[in-house]
DNA sequence: TACGTTCTTGACCATGCAGTCAAGTACCGA
DNA sequence: TCGGTACTTGACTGCATGGTCAAGAACGTA
C-alpha cells in the first residue's frame, strides 16, 4: 500500500472515530470524508461500505466502554445492586454515546464484531436477572427478553431527538428500576 | 364547488381516513392519493398541504378516541386506579392507533385542532397525578413533565417499528406503572 | 351543443442519502 | 526524469420523500 493511501485510511479511521462518536454509527459518510479532508470514494474504496468502516472503529469507540460496565458491575456485591447498576449504567451510556446506543438498540446491518459484542453483554444482563430474581429482589416475571426490550426502548428514546437534560433523563431512570423490584 | 369537485373532496377523506388509521399521520400523502383514486395535486389544491388534510380528519379520527379515554377514566373511583387506568389507556391506544400517538408525541406541526386535543388530555392527566399524589399513592417526585414524557416516550417506542406483540407490550406497560406508585 | 370556468393531472423541482466508476492525479522505482 | 501503477476524485445513478404548476380534461350553463 503506498504512503500516501496509508495516510488516508489512518485519516479516514480518526474521522470516523470523532465523528461517529458524537452523531452515531448512522452519520452520513459524507461528513466522515469531510473531516478526513477526502471524498466519499476514497471511503467505499478503503472499507468496502459503511459497515466496513464501522468494523474498523468499532473495538476503539464502543467495546471498551461495554467492556467497562461488565467489570465495574462484576466488581460489586449484592444482587440487586449488580443488577440495578448494570441497566443504570447501561442506559446512561445508550445517553451519553450515540454510537454505543446504536450497537445495543442493533440498528445496523449486524456485522460480525458488532454482533459479538451485543451478545456478551446480552448473556451478562440475563445472568444478573437470574441472580436477582433467585434471590426475590426482581420480580419473577421479568424475562431476559424484557431485559432486552427494557435497553432497546431505552435506545429508541434517546434516539429521537432527546430534548431532556442529562439530569432529567438520571432522575426518570429511577422510576423504571422502581418498577423492576419485588415489592410485597 | 362543482359536483365533480366535492366528490373528490369527499373520497379524500375518506381515504385519508383509512390510510391515516393503519399508517399514522405520517403516512405519504401518495398513498392517500392512491387510495383516493386521484393524484398528489389535487390533495394539495383541495386542502393546500398535509398539514390542512390532517386537519381536516383529525376529529374524527382521533379526538372521539382521546375523549373515550377521559370519559371512561372520569366515571372510575380512586385515585391511584384513574391515574394508572389513564396511563394505561392511553399507552395502550399509542399501540392500537398510529395516528392517536401521532398526535400525542407531537410529530408534527402543530395545527390548531391538533394542538387543542393534546392540551385537553395534558391538563386531565395533571389533574390526576396530583391527586394521586396528594392521596399518598403515587410518588411525590414525579412533575407534570415527566407525565408528560412517560407517554411522549411510550409513543417514541411504538413508532420505532415494533416487533413485540401488543399482549407482551400490555404485559411490559405494568413493570413502568410499578416504577410510579409508592412503597415504604 | 358550445364555450368559459373549474378542476385535475403527472411530470417536474428540490432535498438528502447510499453507493459506483470513468477519468484524472500522485507516487515512486528504475 | 519518466512511465506505469496505485490512488483519488466528484459527478453520476438510484431511491424516497415533499411539494408545485403549466397544460389539458371535465363540467355545466346558456
Amino acid at each position: 500500500m503506498r504512503a500516501d493511501a496509508r495516510r488516508n485510511v489512518e485519516g479516514i479511521r480518526r474521522a470516523a472515530l470523532d465523528v461517529f462518536r458524537t452523531g452515531g454509527l448512522t452519520t452520513p459518510l459524507d461528513e466522515v470524508a469531510r473531516a478526513a479532508g477526502v471524498s466519499k470514494g476514497t471511503i467505499y474504496h478503503r472499507f468496502g461500505s459503511r459497515t466496513g468502516l464501522i468494523d474498523a472503529v468499532v473495538d476503539e469507540l464502543v467495546a471498551a466502554r461495554i467492556h467497562e460496565i461488565i467489570d465495574a458491575v462484576d466488581a460489586l456485591e449484592g444482587p440487586l445492586l449488580r443488577f440495578e447498576q448494570y441497566l443504570l449504567r447501561t442506559w446512561l451510556l445508550q445517553f451519553d454515546e450515540p454510537a454505543a446506543n446504536d450497537v445495543l438498540i442493533r440498528s445496523l446491518p449486524d456485522s460480525e464484531p458488532l454482533t459479538c459484542l451485543f451478545d456478551r453483554a446480552c448473556h451478562f444482563g440475563t445472568q444478573l436477572l437470574t441472580d436477582a430474581q433467585a434471590a426475590g429482589v426482581v420480580r419473577a416475571d421479568i424475562t431476559p427478553e424484557d431485559l432486552n426490550n427494557l435497553i432497546l426502548e431505552r435506545g429508541v428514546i434517546v434516539r429521537a431527538c432527546n430534548q431532556q437534560t442529562r439530569a432529567d433523563y438520571h432522575r426518570r431512570l429511577d422510576f423504571t428500576l422502581r418498577g423492576l423490584r419485588t415489592h410485597r
